[in-house]
DNA sequence: TCCGGGTGTTGATTCAGATCAATTCCAAGA
DNA sequence: TCTTGGAATTGATCTGAATCAACACCCGGA
């Protein structure tokens, strides 16, 4: 399996799709994908970046911790999705962690390769561009919502995120799995496991949501996506 | 005034400096500079980019507002710095507005040229690509900070930071001048204005500031360091 | 089968910061 | 000079979420 990237299920996705001729064949010659389990560090917060990496399956969690030992999960990595790649073209040691959450198959380019692909493509940094583009602008959404939300609606919009890529059969009913422990959907949203619960608890006291284990069943998509709206739904 | 980029005071800091040859010429012809009074919008979100702007003096604020009005001031940019780029080469309408905060003198540089400087200058692409870097590092910062540190700290890290760009003669002692509004500190910080008086006068209180209109005068430099360092100073 | 430990839940209590409501301060304009 | 309106301060009160402390649940291993 995963003998090349040509074939690799996801090839649309990442930035590789913009590459042509000869910098195909030599990524995937230098490309090594190897398996993960769950718990495994991919980097660490002050490593140097030795290449790219792009997720062939599982899930990837991004994460940063500050000197009190609090750590923060600031964003999830899709299968198709690259990461790593911001330390390596800028040359600056890694500002945050990367640590495998569901355990999949990771895809790693080595340093000198991108170097030399980026150096001929200029499609490529800008593909890189791009993808850091929307990072930042989802960040930018997240200190908004930290700062402006109640952890409840913050909750609901990450369901609402989470809904959007899931199956929403024709109706408005959603069934969804959550792809993290709700510590780390906790740590997402920037709250305690505790209130972490009693949030859900009170969603699903109110019949907006339905949870069982990692299952969710949203019964009126609509309805749920209107309260996470911000408090007032005009 | 302000007749050409090459004897911009700021030309070492923006990502111009990697321009070679004919395209600086290029730039320098297609820049216009206009000046800008405090409170004056540059751009709004949603709104298409037209090019991209350098801060010639003066101070310009990044702001996002969300449904319910609540504005949120993300950064500052200050003289030599540029801004706007990121929706002109990604080609997406503005995520955030941009508003002057001081008065001063901003250049622009159309679309147009910038677009065709950049197709024929990967240099620039990618020192466009280490400012966006670099504005990543700090937005996962600011997450980070207002999800685990409190509003003191907050302010106090914000303090070193604007500390950082001041004149600390020699010893320990540093006075300083905020750049903004006391509203303004707060909506950087993720605050209040009534929270931040009363954090002000706090650190009024125990003497790690003193506090005049918008000069700050801050008797031991380094105390006031150590506290920012989260709640446990170990 | 009985552990053990990680994950999640629940309750009681506390506290940081928001909110509501007056003032006071101050700079620009008449 | 007086006026005026935004910026800043101050106080009283409320509340959302953290904290502290048990306890229930579930799953893999001996």
């Amino acid at each position: 399996m995963d003998k090349s990237c040509s074939n690799c299920a996801h090839r649309q996705a990442a930035e590789w799709s913009v590459l042509e001729g000869a910098n195909v064949a030599h990524m995937d010659d230098a490309r090594r994908s190897r398996s993960f389990l769950a718990g495994e560090a991919i980097y660490h917060e002050g490593d140097e970046a030795t290449g790219v990496y792009c997720v062939s399956s599982g899930l990837v969690g991004i994460r940063k911790v500050d000197a009190d030992g609090e750590s923060v999960l600031l964003r999830l990595v899709r299968p198709g999705q690259t990461f790593g790649y911001r330390s390596l073209l800028t040359g600056t040691p890694h500002g945050v962690s990367a640590e495998v959450l569901k355990e999949g198959r990771i895809c790693h380019v080595p340093a000198a390769t991108v170097h030399r692909i980026a150096a001929d493509s200029p499609a490529l940094v800008m593909a890189f561009f791009r993808h850091l583009a929307r990072d930042m602008a989802e960040a930018e959404n997240k200190v908004m919502e930290t700062v402006t939300a109640s952890c409840r609606v913050r909750f609901l919009r990450l369901l609402v995120a989470f809904g959007g890529e899931a199956d929403s059969d024709e109706g408005t009913r959603v069934r969804l799995e959550l792809p993290v422990s709700r510590q780390d959907i906790a740590s997402l949203i920037g709250v305690r496991s505790e209130t972490m619960s009693r949030v859900i608890r009170a969603i699903e006291n109110e019949g907006l949501a339905h949870f069982k284990g990692r299952h969710v069943d949203i019964p009126d998509a609509r309805r749920l996506a209107d309260e996470s709206f911000g408090s007032l739904a005009a």
